[in-house]
DNA sequence: GTCTAAATGATAATAATTTTCATTTAGAGC
DNA sequence: GCTCTAAATGAAAATTATTATCATTTAGAC
């Protein structure tokens, strides 16, 4: 399920939500930036083509988009909260302690684990985050 | 390494840190605990023996005792952040998204993989985080 | 076009975190 | 044990992030 445009229209139709010119500057943000962007960046991104759009509307528009699964709010690194394209439930980040900087690496297998952990414990797994943390090259350097 | 408060108190002084009372508690309030708890808490639990202890001797010393890797700083589920001892830099978390119950699960296998990555990004790997997200069985219950 | 529920932006309110600064104290040296 | 000093503390203020309120505007059904 690639995001497109379409798609993100849809989803907000079929739960009763109107699509607004300001849900679709944020919605084209974040599916725009492979990164994971704050509420901030995201304002101060959609403010540049929409200056009158206001922080809160981001907050709420974020917290809609959020609910329906078309992006995903994570906690990674030292930002509380950031926000990235859903990519179905799975995240795997490579963080660096030192600057920060997310990189994003291709799937790795966890399905038998998750299936395992899901009879002892009873819980339903619907996704996982799984952060790698350390230092990138450049930090690396700095530090010696 | 199993973290005593004799080792909590050499590593203090080692890094030039006195050893306060204050200090003291906030880590025996942490490793007493096998929950993850945000500042709030901590202060909460720490202010029944100390009652003359401010938040901010809380936030101070939880910086000191992430920065030096006693305790560990993470962003699970709903709370933006909070501590728990630190276990040789693997954590494993079953989250609840609707209740936010975190529950610990042994030990994992990432070695391998870890070390690919490596390779291929050239970070340095020091620790992972792994975050399964779902739904307890109390709350699948309720959802029906 | 008309109409209405939903969405917006401005502002205020709240919560979380950090800074500032005067006072107190841990622990080194005697 | 007593003295001294750098480090730590607590209180209050400042800053930042987030949420609530409300009058105004607007998307989209008819």
């Amino acid at each position: 399920m690639r995001l497109t445009e379409r798609k993100v229209a849809a989803t907000l139709r079929q739960h009763g939500y109107k699509l607004t010119p300001q849900r679709r500057a944020v919605m084209r943000t974040i599916v725009s930036s492979q990164d994971h962007l704050t509420p901030a960046a995201i304002y101060e991104k959609v403010h540049q083509d929409h200056p009158s759009i206001g922080l809160v509307t981001i907050y709420r528009t974020l917290e809609i988009l959020a609910k329906l699964g078309l992006i995903c709010e994570l906690h990674a690194g030292d930002s509380c909260r950031s926000y990235t394209i859903s990519a179905l439930g799975h995240h795997h980040h490579l963080i660096c302690s030192n600057c920060g900087t997310v990189v994003d690496f291709p799937e790795f297998e966890l399905g038998e684990m998750e299936q395992n952990l899901s009879l002892e414990t009873g819980f339903r797994i619907d996704g996982h985050l799984l952060e790698l943390i350390g230092l990138c090259q450049a930090c690396q350097k700095e530090a010696t």
